[in-house]
DNA sequence: TCCTATT
């Protein structure tokens, strides 16, 4: 089973995700796991462990496609498809690869999907790259299951856990009602003791709502305490909720203001329905966007205020700015320009907000933000004709 | 009281 570390090291030394300074080596550990190993604890990140107790290369359910597809997890967040792509042609032809990446934002979701030519290329993929140590994460790869609407939102989360109990423990608790795909238990960051919560994963929903009806309120044998067994979070309802309480600490809260209905259901519409998380990479702050205010005077034509944004992608559309600056409170309007012959986005586009203190929270909020693989330039739109 | 696994 040779691993082809020069091949993956070349690989990793060429791509921009791999040259991060504070990882001092990029490949830290390459365990391999095989089909047997009983020992198959894998630690992803500081403060959990995960266990991937179904064997990497074991079938999923005999389903013929699944021989040349895979799931890889546990991808670095900065990794792009290109380079997923990259790393996995190594080891053989690939029929077609995809890094799921939030529909809105486009950042990447952790994960992707390889699909091989050859079935033997997958399996190869699997005994050779499972377990790869990129950055802080430790990737797994294993076979895709048929993809179904019946495995979506088997996710639980489980509290109250004795914090004596073992992840292999976890397990055996719930084995009973499904096959288990991941399972973790969070520990203290320094102590490394239980904190007392974990999550399971099942194959399929309808099991893990099953383990709620037979596990929640439930103690576990030699247990004192019941433990809560509940639906995980899923990160779009994490992505709303990080907007509904920005914009609960958004000036505008502070003087409400005739704002239009309409206006109001827009927003609440796009809270409840988008996968959306703001993400503020940029420095600037509402007091810097002022004071810049302040200097370049923004464009304020009575009907509103005129937001720049710039570093559009060719393909970018209205919708996407929308999307982005709804949330933040009344848009009245929104304007992607385009090439008149190509009728490509030319880079730029414009976006009218009613309220002034509304626009400078989403400027503040979505200057440099990234969208797909670029990042923003968010701005009061300037009045070239009054400045110096 | 929340690790991010279904295109």
């Amino acid at each position: 089973m040779a691993v082809r570390l020069c091949d993956v090291a070349s690989l990793l030394r060429s791509g921009s995700w791999a040259a991060e300074p504070w990882t001092g080596q990029v490949i830290t550990a390459m365990e391999t796991q095989l089909s047997n190993g009983p020992s198959c604890t894998t630690s992803n990140g500081l403060n959990s462990v995960s266990n991937n107790c179904t064997s990497p290369v074991e079938m999923p359910n005999g389903n013929e496609d699944s021989k040349t597809n895979l799931i890889v997890n546990y991808l670095p967040q900065n990794m792009t498809q290109e380079e997923l792509k990259s790393l996995f042609g190594s080891i053989g032809e690939i029929e077609s690869c995809k890094l799921v990446r939030d529909k809105i934002t486009g950042q990447s979701l952790g994960y992707g999907f390889v699909n091989y030519v050859e079935p033997k290329d997958a399996e190869k993929a699997i005994n050779t790259l499972n377990g790869l140590r990129l950055q802080t994460k430790t990737i797994k790869v294993s076979y895709a299951r048929p993809s179904s609407a019946s495995i979506r939102d088997a996710n639980l989360y489980v509290s109250g856990l004795p914090k004596t109990m073992t992840q292999k423990e976890l397990e055996q608790l719930f084995s009973q009602y499904g096959r288990i795909i991941t399972s973790r238990i969070l520990v203290d960051q320094v102590t490394g003791v239980s904190r007392g919560v974990g999550f399971i994963r099942f194959d399929r929903r309808v099991e893990a709502e099953e383990a709620i009806k037979g596990l929640n309120g439930q103690k576990p044998p030699g247990a004192t305490e019941p433990i809560t067994v509940k639906f995980a979070n899923n990160p779009s309802q994490k992505s709303s909720q990080a907007l509904l309480s920005h914009l609960y600490q958004s000036p505008n809260r502070r003087y409400p203001g005739p704002l239009a209905q309409q206006a109001q259901r827009f927003r609440l519409d796009n809270l409840l329905n988008m996968a959306y998380g703001v993400k503020r990479f940029s420095p600037v702050t509402i007091d810097g966007v002022t004071s810049l205010a302040g200097i370049n005077l923004p464009a304020h034509a009575g009907t509103g205020w005129c937001i720049f944004v710039y570093n559009l992608a060719p393909d970018a559309d209205e919708n996407v700015l929308w999307q982005m600056f709804g949330p933040f409170g009344a848009v009245t309007n929104v304007k992607v320009i385009r090439d008149f012959n190509t009728n490509k986005c030319k880079g730029f586009g414009f976006v009218t907000m009613t309220n002034y203190d509304e626009a400078a929270v989403a400027i503040a909020s979505l200057n440099g933000y990234r969208l797909g693989d670029r990042v923003l330039q968010v701005s009061f739109k300037t009045n070239k004709t009054h400045k110096a």
